[in-house]
DNA sequence: GCGATCAGCGGCACG
DNA sequence: CGTGCCGTTGATCGC
């Protein structure tokens, strides 16, 4: 049931200007030019576009469009010469151009969709980061945290501590398997910290696990690394080892 | 037009078997569970399901789903105490669950795809190092590389050369702006190679710009940094320095 | 399978 | 706006 390629140009110019979730599927081809450039032949895809003008091209398979664009101005014109309905999104910062022929159209249609709720997620960085500004006992006794998400002149350092002996620790906080740029990114903190203060200052990487390559790094610079026990899922998780320690109190 | 929920099961197992694309919008609330954990009250959203048992939940903004997981293994049943279709994706490991409950399906509908072609990009960092390959002496005279991609302990280094005086130079390509990480990661390159070789090895950091930080920092380290102008586009483009050098030949 | 890196990363938050 | 960094990063490639 092929439609017609005119009759769906004011479709999509309903949907774009009404900010309706627009669904086009079909034959096409289509070039990108911008921050690099690609060509794909023709074939059957999604066009997806979002009430934020956001324009993107499925193919059946993988999570994220094979093309896209966001915040794009977004044309639509019938294109005689070669038979197509021609759609093209344009940014101009940094200037880029997505076009998209569509030599049939198997479907099209447009749809509102209420939709005020946004999503609540448990589990991220700063939350985990936040639960261990009120404890860090649990890593050494007398690590005390003083400054959380410290804005610095190159990052940000996650939680700023001192240690029983008066020294300043940098602890680097990880929700996953620590890497080679997650050391790297504490021993950057860590020069330049100590530099700016001129004395030793320590940095501690805290992470559920740690690749080998990262962990023989690490000790390579003197930083440390301590297992990082949490519980994702809700509001009452807690990192165990705060838990742990909580409870030894009673021992 | 409601559609009922019943009716949309089969449609549902019919497309998933056949590696069709489904797409069915509609009414719904989402709980993720496993590397984080997030829920998402009742509204409009679109899923997507694709060929590779892809699962995705769109929201009407954004390029990216709102929740998602690849290779899920898709189950669906009519839940009749909340009178609602229950779809779930499972994965094994990590070991995640996502569960997605319709109670009211504006749109149910699957799509055989069409589409053997790959995209064919270009201006990739490959593609750029693998002219680099070619001809470093745009950057110096005498700069001679003599192996790209080179697995290494810790990352793989772009390219690895030598200047004129024989010391061993390592090249970092990055195909966009330059920044705090791509310095740290020549830095510990050059770290370990420097260490493995017991001599002096140089880093230089070739990119299209680079941030005023990383430039600070690249210095801090006697790293250098040379400035790449390339074109991206096509299967001709040629990076400029290099282009020049040829045709000065001729001067 | 894990490890490391790239990506047109996207998206966010802060300066 | 740029800079930096997190992300259920995803996707790729090498070991």
């Amino acid at each position: 049931m092929a439609l017609g390629l005119s009759e769906s140009l004011p479709i999509i110019q309903k949907a774009v200007s009404n900010n309706e979730m627009l669904i086009l599927i079909g034959n096409c081809c289509v070039e990108y030019f911008g921050r690099a450039a690609s060509k794909l032949a023709k074939g059957d895809r999604m066009l997806l576009i979002k009430s934020d003008k956001s324009f993107a091209i499925h193919q059946n398979k993988y999570l994220r469009p094979v093309n896209y664009m966001m915040d794009s101005e977004i044309a639509v014109k019938f294109n005689s010469e070669e038979e197509c309905l021609e759609l093209t999104a344009l940014k101009r910062k940094p200037k880029e151009s997505l076009k998209v022929k569509f030599f049939d159209i198997n479907f099209i249609q447009s749809f509102k969709m209420n939709d005020s709720t946004d999503i609540r997620l448990f589990g991220s960085e700063v939350e985990l980061s936040r639960q261990l500004l009120e404890d860090l006992s649990f890593i050494e006794p007398g690590l005390r945290p003083f400054k959380g998400e410290v804005p610095f002149a190159k990052g940000v350092i996650d939680i700023l501590a001192e240690d029983s002996k008066g020294n300043l620790v940098i602890v680097e906080v990880k929700r996953r398997k620590a890497s080679l740029d997650s050391v790297s990114q504490l021993r950057r903190y860590k020069d330049q910290l100590s530099n700016m203060k001129n004395k030793t200052v320590r940095g501690i990487l805290l992470a559920p696990e740690i690749t080998p390559n990262a962990l023989k790094m690490l000790e390579e610079f003197n930083l440390e690394y301590f297992k990082l026990d949490f519980e994702i899922s809700n509001p009452k998780a807690r990192i165990k080892g705060i838990q742990k320690k909580q409870t030894t109190l009673f021992d």
